[in-house]
DNA sequence: TAAAGTAGGAACGGAAAAGTAACTGCCTAT
DNA sequence: ATAGGCAGTTACTTTTCCGTTCCTACTTTA
C-alpha cells in the first residue's frame, strides 16, 4: 500500500516544502537577495546547522536554489533562488497573504468553532 | 527558543497543510464536491481513519471545511469546503502545476545534479 | 442470529524526523 | 598561543508522527 499516491506531484512539492524552516529559507533569500551559509543561519534564528545544511542540499537537488562555492581558503559559499525557486515565491506570497488574513481572522487562535 | 517564528503565519497555514493526507482530502472535496466520511476514505486510497478523521477535525477547527451530521440513525456526516477552503484552492491549483511541470523537468526523480 | 456498514474514539508501538553536542581543518585576530 | 569564525559532518538522543488494532452503538441484511 503506498503512502503516497504515486500520480499526485503534489505530494512530491509538499514534501519537499513542508519542513519546519524550509519556506522560511526560501523566503529569506527571496526577500533578502543571496545569502552566505552564516548570514542564513543567522537570519533564521533557533536553526541548527544540521537542519540548515539538510534543507539547503534538499533544496538544491530540487534545483530550488543554487550553491556557489568560492575555493578561497575561509570557504565562502552562496546560496540563492533559481528560477524554480522564482516559481515558488509566487505561491508563498499567496499563501502568505491569505495566511495573514487568516490570522487576522483568528484562525490560528486557539480555537475557533463558528461553522462557517 | 521557539522553534518556530511566531511572526510568521506562513509557517500555521504550512502546519495544517502539511500532513501527508492534507491536500490531497481538500484536491478530492475540490474536485468532486462535498463527500460522506466513507467516500472520502474511499476517494483517500490508504489513508486510515485516525489519520482522516484527525485531518478532518484539523481542518474543520481552521475552518477550511464545514461538517454536517444528519441525526439519522446511522449517522450521515457530509464534508465540504468553506470559502477558506477555496481560497486554498487556487494556490493548490497553481502549486499543482509548478509540480507537474517540475515532474516533467525529472526534479522529483532520483538525483537531479545539474547546477541550475 | 450473525455479519457488515456507519462514523468515529482509545491505546499501543515502531519508525522517522528533529534537536543537541562534539568534531573537523584552516585561517585571522588578539 | 589561543580563541573564534567559516562551512559544515557525525553521532547520540529525544520527540513526534503515523499506522495498526480493537472498541463503541445502532441498524439493516443474509
Amino acid at each position: 500500500m503506498p503512502k503516497t499516491p504515486p500520480q499526485c506531484p503534489m505530494d512530491s512539492i509538499l514534501r519537499l516544502l513542508m519542513g519546519p524552516w524550509t519556506t522560511y529559507i526560501i523566503w529569506v533569500l527571496s526577500d533578502q537577495g543571496p545569502q552566505r551559509f552564516g548570514a542564513l543561519k543567522r537570519a533564521v534564528p533557533g536553526i541548527s546547522t544540521r537542519m540548515l545544511t539538510e534543507r539547503l542540499r534538499m533544496l538544491q537537488g530540487a534545483g530550488v536554489i543554487w550553491r556557489e562555492q568560492e575555493q578561497t581558503i575561509p570557504p565562502a559559499v552562496t546560496y540563492g533562488l533559481t528560477s524554480r525557486g522564482n516559481d515558488l515565491r509566487g505561491v508563498l506570497d499567496t499563501l502568505g497573504h491569505i495566511a495573514e488574513r487568516w490570522k487576522d481572522e483568528g484562525v490560528f487562535a486557539e480555537d475557533e468553532l463558528g461553522t462557517v
